[in-house]
DNA sequence: CGCCTGTAGTGTAACGTTTTACTAAGTAGA
DNA sequence: TCTACTTAGTAAAACGTTACACTACAGGCG
């Protein structure tokens, strides 16, 4: 690999000039520019990003921290986030908590040790690890806001409003809450909204909470069992809205004949399931993309310029609700 | 953060003692020995890896790769890489090239800068970059052999095997293949295995081939459409296999009543789909721990031992294939 | 002419670590 | 007592880059 220092030797001049032109810093004349930028094109110069690293501080390089992977959810965030990033000129390095905290906070560590320049992450649990103070790189939160970092999620309010609305058109009145981690606003958010919307006129018939990961506890198989006279099912993600499909039919119930449900987030395989699961839709590209360019933005020095960003979320209409009750007017 | 010369200006001992030390080398006495261990603690010292990486040329990061985190192939994989790789105090740094070879190669170029110590790469097309012979580094692939690379994948050649089994023992003789991509390999050796195990008594009665992301062209739409006596189709891999489900569906094609299917992966959602997907399962999780373990192994600099590595497969029955012809004596 | 200013360029220290070559002291053998 | 060897420890160079402090020279101005 060629040096600054080859460069330097090939052009006849100081290594300081080599890199000011590089740096492109005013003090150099333009025929020295030009043949320095010459050789280095020529030896195929490419900065040592390492040594750059030390004499900077910076590495051009920034973590993820995601709760799990294996959530469909995660992924195309990631990807987006990959895709910005690289397009920055900035190395995306992945750490995946598989939903444990120390898994966490051993990455947050590892990321320390590496001095990545900032990091966006997606906090697991309400409690933060103890290294991220220390970290004295710039944060930004996806999904999950935490106090005093900044943070870009969907508009989960405006998701329940939706939900509520919809419910409410399609004649549903008393419905089952399906919700994820209490813990977790973005999931709190969800129910809430969807529950404030229309307090007089939908009847909340249970509520019960489950892990974003959709595995079902006792208390929602009996929930679903049940159903004490919900005839929707408002689920905390399609994650959950799948599974309780899933122990619905199991136990002979059929959906929507029997029951309606709903999910949200619209990942892939809401449109493959049957029936097809209506749905919140969230762009996660664009989420992923914001929340690098915040990074990146603080990264440089940047002074703060907001503490949330908020993207809409629209309903996607499919076939997991049944329309019950009177007539109505036609479209 | 603390460096080695605060700890040794705290016990009174020079920074080369101290390197001496930390990286544990004879040449320190006892006593010296406990008061660095002591005072590292203290200070809670971690080595600036920009540094160490400027001196010693490893970064102790390595490259992931990825043509497409959105196929559910692909995440699971790179939780278990992280994971093994953040056991053994390695940085995972993630490329996901989108199925795009420009992506792919732009994504080489910046591991390179940034000097990772291995990659571990599941390539995309069957022409390497051209920059890769620069990356003076390790390489193990994932899933998809290229000539020169040591390769981690699945016994492919067995889950054709146990399909064409399975295939015969539920009285299917004349099938479909809707294939992955001819031009990787893994996906030539599934069809290729498939047809050979019983040549005489399985007829194929078309194949045509789709990309792995499982987005149907209109060829196999038609295949689909016609299916020309088979009564099992063979999909490439579930993705594909959940999109023919989808594609006969609107057909008013009945799965498993018309025409069964089977897939290949056992992804997650195979297992949500209706009806659950009969597949084949892969350890993806043991596969990405082993391209670890490999890459690891070869950064250490250890001679090369095997080319490839194969894990077994294992057929998951579920109710996409349906049992058809004369009856068979009980299980 | 002497003074100031601006432009073009250089030498070198510094970042934090590892490593080579070296010293000093102790120990053992003859 | 002298040599030879081992052990414990250190000084300093090096990795590739950036940036500070500096020089040299030109031109402009009074």
């Amino acid at each position: 690999m060629a040096t600054v220092k080859d460069i330097a030797a090939a052009v006849g001049v100081s290594v300081a000039t080599v890199s000011n032109v590089l740096n492109d810093r005013p003090n150099v004349g333009r025929a020295n520019r030009q043949k320095v930028l010459r050789a280095a094109k020529l030896l195929g110069y490419r900065p040592n990003r390492s040594a750059q690293a030390m004499r900077t501080g910076r590495t051009r390089a920034i973590g993820l921290v995601l709760p799990d992977l294996t959530n469909p959810f995660f992924p195309e965030l990631a990807q987006a986030v990959e895709n910005t990033a690289r397009s920055l000129g900035l190395l995306v390095c992945l750490i995946d908590s598989q939903g444990r905290a120390d898994g966490e906070s051993d990455g947050f560590a590892l990321l320390m040790q590496h001095a990545v320049d900032g990091v966006i992450w997606c906090p697991l649990g309400p409690r933060l690890p103890a290294n991220l103070k220390n970290l004295a790189r710039p944060v930004v939160l996806i999904d999950r806001p935490r106090p005093g970092y900044p943070v870009v999620h969907s508009d989960y309010k405006m998701g329940g409003r939706l939900l509520a609305q919809y419910a409410l058109r399609m004649g549903h009145t008393r419905v089952g809450l399906l919700s994820g981690p209490p813990n977790i606003e973005s999931a709190r958010q969800r129910s809430d909204c969807f529950v404030n919307a229309y307090p007089r006129t939908i009847k909340i018939a249970w509520e019960v909470s489950v892990g974003f990961d959709g595995v079902l506890t006792p208390d929602a198989v009996d929930a679903l069992e049940r159903r004490r006279g919900a005839t929707l099912i408002v689920a905390g993600n399609d994650l959950i809205a799948i599974s309780a499909m899933r122990c619905l039919g199991e136990h002979g119930v059929s959906v929507p004949g029997d029951v309606s449900i709903t999910g949200f987030d619209n990942i892939r395989w809401t449109d493959v399931v049957t029936p097809r699961l209506t749905t919140i839709a969230q762009p996660l590209g664009a989420i992923g993309a914001k929340a690098v360019e915040l990074v990146q933005e603080r990264m440089s020095g940047e002074r703060i310029r907001s503490r949330r960003t908020i993207f809409d979320v629209a309903l996607i209409e499919r076939d997991s609700v049944r329309r019950i009750g009177q007539s109505r007017p036609a479209a």
